[in-house]
DNA sequence: AAGGTGGTTGACATGCACGTCAGGTTGTCC
DNA sequence: GGACAACCTGACGTGCATGTCAACCACCTT
């Protein structure tokens, strides 16, 4: 038996308002897997993963909510796309699917790297203005230094 | 003699829309640095890097524009401190305005870091799922795998 | 039966980051 | 000096991701 969690709950448990799980549900981007005799939305701990996985999506790429369904859809097909894969008997059309999969997640891992790298990038230019500062704060008064440059450069 | 740039120019530059630099300089995010007798905006080549400092700022980070002046502003800021740093005789106030923009810096950094190792971790499942569905895809039928994890995990 | 609690839909409002005109000014080139 | 391009301000419109309020329903307690 599956326990299900009422909206109220599960604002509790994600920090989400009750209005932005209704508009989850209204573009297809959180549908709540049940729905009580009164239209009363029940969410299972499945529902509540997709939730984390949006928030993630949100927080570390920026991304749109259109944009993260289509991620978490494309994924969702994936898992599908697998799963077939394992049943099919037809070892050209299994082929086919998880190469298929195979695609949409390379693109997201790609997308990933480049972001990552260029984090990085930010992150020792501003470790190298820390080590400027820290420096400057412990040592003596006299000498001109090179101007650190500023956070977000031209990349 | 600086060279400047006109509006039209600028955009070309940079990608951006002319309304959107007319919105950027009315919300203080880009004010150019100069005004020709008739208004007309006049960018210098510090104007363009600035922008790219804007836009590396919103696709890296997804910060808002008033979240981006709020970071360049304190950067700003830092340099300033810095700069009447080396020219302070006094060594006490010298050493506070190094230790202020220093801070700055810091909790910049800090999030910058957060931020690089979550979505590291994002990039160590996708690779993981890539490699777990290249080897389904080259490997032979039988034998059902453990799921792998969906994109954006619980974290 | 009355009232409280927690849910529902619907509609309008809001802040952000612009897009899109409209009407006026400025600069340049022939 | 007239045409034309490039720019200006002002105002209203737009898409997204909600906030807010109203009116209604369903169940549980006293």
């Amino acid at each position: 038996m599956t326990t299900f969690y009422q909206i109220g709950e599960v604002c509790q448990r994600s920090g989400l308002t009750q209005r932005a799980l209704h508009y989850y549900d209204e573009i297809g981007l959180l549908v709540p897997s049940e729905r009580l005799n009164g239209g009363q939305r029940l969410y299972t701990a499945a529902d509540l993963e997709r939730i984390e996985r949006i928030k993630n999506l949100k927080r570390l790429l920026g991304l749109s909510l259109s944009e993260i369904k289509r991620m978490l859809d494309a994924d969702e097909a994936r898992a599908r796309f697998l799963a077939a894969a394992q049943t099919t008997p037809d070892p050209g059309r299994r082929h086919k699917a998880v190469e298929s999969a195979l695609r949409v997640t390379e693109d997201q891992l790609q997308s990933v790297r480049e972001k990552v790298h260029q984090l990085a990038q930010l992150q020792r230019q501003l470790e190298r203005q820390v080590r400027e500062m820290r420096r400057l704060a412990a040592a003596g008064p006299a000498g001109s230094s090179p101007a650190p440059e500023g956070v977000g450069g031209r990349s």
